[in-house]
DNA sequence: ATGTGGCCCTGCGAGC
DNA sequence: TGCTCGCAGGGCCACA
């Protein structure tokens, strides 16, 4: 589920819910997820005002008015859905405990917000608000893929040191912040570029024409889950969007989609991830 | 430093 | 039905 454009999603699914409200009760099902939660975390929560919710890369960034930041990274599995919204607009009642339901925050206006996480990828801790930049999870990541320091000329600069594969490359979190496995399948389709390619052997037009569509894969995918909002809401949580909008992820075997391209998508494995591509148009 | 592989954990679908 | 295997949207860490 959660590369930039679902996090995202997420983000804006909860503010509406969080931003301005106090968090009267936070339950913490479990001394940890990846890591152990930060000392006294429940304590630090209650009754602090979420003045703002934010996202670097893939990481929602709920800050507050004790001067800390809690830091949420929903990893492979990690969902946070709403119920009991105080509008009234979907259901009234909170659903039963779930198995996984590891934090639960209980909202001032009367909504709770859970994060389900099954795998325990996930992560949360405690930061303060204003050397955010320098938390040790947030320093090493590189620019936001939509934002003004990510250019042509940085990319170029970046990738033209870089002896990995150029899938390898985007993947990298350090190089370019937000991209997983399925966008970075999805922006070397629409480049045309092969996942296997050596980053630093790729042409500087190549580099420079990943940006824009990185911007506009990424884009898309957010306007898509955006108007999934209602669907978000609902108790199941389910996201259920851009999926339909894959060209190459999970397309092994499906014929590719380039005009008179003719070929076939086909799977391999790179670093341990799955790679899909068609190699008679990405080169 | 850079690059690669292992590993953390649960759930699900395919195949037998 | 029920087992086993492979795979899953991430990323830290140890090691070459």
């Amino acid at each position: 589920m959660p590369e930039l454009p679902e996090v995202e999603t997420v983000r804006r699914g909860l503010a509406p819910s969080m931003e301005g409200q106090v968090i009267t009760r936070a339950d913490v099902n479990r001394p940890d997820l990846r890591w152990p939660f930060p000392e006294n975390m429940a304590a630090r929560l209650t009754g602090a005002k979420v003045t703002a919710l934010r996202r670097r890369s893939k990481y929602i960034l709920v800050d507050l008015d004790t001067g800390e930041t809690l830091i949420i990274h929903l990893g492979m599995s990690g969902r946070m859905t709403v119920s009991g919204d105080p509008l009234g607009q979907f259901h009234h009642d909170h659903p039963a405990p779930a198995k996984h339901d590891h934090v639960v925050f209980h909202m001032g206006n009367g909504a709770r917000v859970t994060f389900n996480d099954a795998r325990r990828f996930g992560a949360m801790d405690l930061g303060d608000t204003a050397q955010l930049g320098d938390h040790w999870l947030i320093k090493p990541i590189g620019p936001e893929p939509l934002g003004n320091d990510f250019n042509e000329t940085y990319l170029a600069n970046t990738l033209s040191t870089r002896n990995t594969p150029i899938k390898t490359a985007l993947l990298d979190q350090h190089v370019v912040a937000g991209l997983g496995n399925i966008y970075v399948c999805e922006v070397l389709y629409r480049a045309r570029i092969n996942p296997t390619r050596k980053a630093k052997d790729l042409s500087k037009k190549r580099v420079a024409s990943l940006v824009p569509i990185i911007r506009d894969v990424l884009s898309e995918a957010i306007a898509a889950g955006g108007s999934s909002l209602k669907d978000y809401r609902q108790a199941d949580g389910e996201l259920g969007y851009f999926q339909h909008g894959f060209q190459a992820y999970d397309r092994e075997n499906d014929p590719c989609q380039t005009p008179e391209c003719g070929g076939t998508i086909v799977r391999i494995t790179q670093s341990g991830r799955s790679t899909f591509y068609c190699p008679k148009c990405q080169r």
